[in-house]
RNA sequence: UGGGGCUUCGCCAAGCUGGUUAAGGCACCGGAUUUUGAUUCCGGCAUACCCAGGUUCGAAUCCUGGAGCCCCAGCCA
């Protein structure tokens, strides 16, 4: 994966140029832990701290309340990738800050992800709720400066009192509150003293300001729940908007990139980690916040609660079914890692907000397997062609190459026979102008073995084709000195009837028909794509029988597939199709 | 005049410390190769940078005014 192409510049990389030219973060200390200044004064093991020798740190801070989904993989790309490029860091973080929606098995399932991603983020694995201790300290301290006090009006008097997008809000009548009150009941809520919602600690900045919040934010409440890391050991945990930047801080990230939505936020981001380091709680250069705009993709949701509407409501098949956007669904439907990290290349990063065409993500994909995936033979909609001249009792062996670009890969043998399995929209009995696959009088290639020229079908009594006969040029055969003696312009391919593996081949496809599922006030299961998943018994060729799971082949003239993961038991693996080839001939 | 942000080819996106023929990718359209109607290759593809004024020898880049779109009023993240 050693990219030696220079990568596209965008803003986030503008920056940290100009941070590094300026020698920004020289003198930063790592004691090879996250942590507050006070403990780089000497490291935990009791030596001086040494120089942080991350150019840069970034970090990837999923909260673990739900699987990871194509947008995050664009954010782990980003901030992963930037860390490689300049010799950085980054971190792997949980943001763990509310007991209450957070699970291990989500962890679990992020750590996977990231991993299957191709990131490694070495001994950079952290949690916001290891840093509970400091965060409290922390907000002592802010309290003792006069910065913060605790309120004890009600959610909806917060509400009430905080004003309108164009009023400022009115002081609560705590606001007044001694900071010496204000520690007191600060130590008696986290004690456990109080009911949950009966105090609420606030940061003290400016409730006229324009920016709602820096209307005093909540920064601490009170919310008894079993955290999945520290168990009951607290009652009170910090919101998100408090907790986020010191996570950075005691980390060393350098720069803290988010989607846009946090840019209000930025403001109360800098006041706090000031107030912080004025307190010498902190290093100094403080990280910093930069935002970016979030992945939109046409026909995917990404929003986590349409996502759990559709595994609620069964509309899939649980989290991983190959058809939803999350990570986890993308590696079963045999998306590659590699086409994730070429994808996020693509569409770069900015601040506009952009929708990026689905086909783009499946073109990565398409690009990726077309170089890596071996070429194997399958006839997913098959029927009968029986070869007149054909010795009933023959069989023969033909070669087929395992990728044409790259003949180091070797070649394996097909069989040959007399009653063979072709496509059904291979033959035509009566042709579509511009039709050059089998129909009556023409001849075609079936692909590494033998020319045949069709000589008609048989049909049962509604009509229906049972099957095509033809008969076979037997000097015609791929590799042999007569091979090219006769010029044809169709090829198709096919599998030895009696020698094929009959297998069961999920055919995916889009899982919304429209661009913008749900827009409009509509319910996204309105848009849902009634033909998103097909599942056939195809003919494969007999060496598919050996696949193992997860291995992926493009079936030549169909797509890339996949052995799934979950189904394939050894000896009979089960396919899904990640995506088409490109077709040019049937989109017109 | 609540606050913040965005606007360059069909889709992304460089460039924004003023002077380039306005990068690059994807898509698309030609043509060549091809035992995948795939791939690969070669060629084409913005006198134009949301609009209107202004400054300047010169503006996508600076100034003024305007338009459109996105985000913010959780004790969620």
């Amino acid at each position: 994966m050693a990219d030696t192409d220079a990568k596209a510049s965008n803003f986030i990389r503008n920056i940290i140029d100009a941070d590094l030219a300026a020698n920004k973060f020289a003198q930063r200390r790592w004691s090879g832990q996250p942590g507050p200044a006070t403990s780089l004064k000497v490291s935990h093991g009791g030596t001086p701290s040494e120089i942080d020798t991350a150019k840069i740190r970034t970090r990837f801070p999923p909260e673990p309340n739900g699987y990871l989904h194509y947008g995050h993989a664009k954010s782990i790309c980003l901030n992963f990738g930037l860390a490689l490029d300049y010799a950085g860091a980054c971190h792997l973080r949980f943001d763990d800050t509310n007991p209450e929606k957070e699970e291990q098995e989500y962890v679990d399932s992020i750590v996977d992800a990231v991993k299957w991603l191709g990131f490694d983020w070495g001994p950079n694995l952290y949690y916001a709720s290891n840093y509970f201790d400091w965060m409290y300290e922390f907000a002592e301290y802010l309290i003792q400066s006069g910065n913060a006090y605790v309120d004890s009006q009600s959610a909806d008097e917060m509400r009430a009192s905080r004003g309108t997008l164009t009023e400022g809000g009115k002081a609560s009548p705590y606001r007044s509150r001694s900071a010496a009150e204000s520690l007191a009941l600060f130590r008696r809520m986290k004690a456990g003293e109080f009911a949950d919602g009966a105090h609420v600690l606030r940061a003290k900045i400016d409730m006229a300001s324009g920016n709602i919040n820096l209307r005093d934010p909540a920064i601490y409440r009170i919310k008894r729940a079993t955290h999945h890391n520290t168990g009951d050991k607290w009652c009170l945990y910090p919101m998100y908007t408090y907790a986020h930047p010191i996570e950075d801080a005691l980390e060393n990230i350098t720069h803290s990139i988010c989607t846009l939505e946090f840019e209000d936020q930025r403001p109360f981001y800098d006041w706090l980690l000031d107030k912080l380091a004025e307190g010498g709680l902190l290093q100094r250069p403080l990280p910093q916040q930069i935002e970016f705009a979030r992945l939109n993709l046409s026909y995917v949701v990404l929003s986590k609660r349409k996502l759990i509407q559709l595994v609620e409501e069964k509309r899939v098949d649980g989290w991983d079914d190959p058809r939803m956007p999350t990570l986890v669904g993308a590696r079963r439907r045999g998306f590659t890692p590699e086409g994730f990290r070429r994808f996020a290349e693509m569409i770069g990063v900015a601040k506009a907000d952009a929708w990026i065409d689905m086909s783009v993500l499946e073109g990565c994909m398409r690009d990726h397997m077309n170089e890596t995936a071996e070429r194997r033979i399958a006839v997913l909609d098959p029927v009968k062609l029986v070869i007149e001249n054909y010795p009933e009792e023959d069989e023969e062996l033909c070669e087929a190459p395992n990728h044409p670009q790259k003949p180091e890969l070797g070649k394996r043998p097909i069989p040959f026979s007399k009653e063979l399995w072709i496509e059904r929209e291979d033959f035509a009995e009566t042709p579509p102008k511009g039709y050059f696959r089998l129909f009556p009088g023409n001849t075609v290639r079936l692909r590494y073995g033998f020319v045949v020229k069709c000589t008609g079908c048989v049909k049962d009594d509604t009509g229906h084709i049972t099957a095509v006969h033809c008969i076979y040029l037997p000097e015609t055969k791929s590799g042999t000195p007569g091979a090219d003696s006769v010029k044809v312009k169709g090829n198709i391919h096919w599998v030895s009837a009696k020698h094929a593996y009959a297998a069961e081949v999920r055919l995916y496809d889009r899982l919304f028909k429209v661009e913008s599922p749900g827009a409009g006030g509509r319910d996204v299961i309105d848009d849902l794509n009634p033909e998103s998943k097909r599942v056939i018994t195809a003919q494969l060729e007999p060496a598919l029988k050996d696949a193992q799971a997860e291995e992926r082949f493009q079936f030549e003239r169909h797509g890339y597939f996949v052995a799934d993961r979950i189904d394939s038991k050894s000896g009979t693996p089960v396919f899904n199709r990640a995506v088409t080839l490109k077709d040019s001939w049937t989109a017109k």
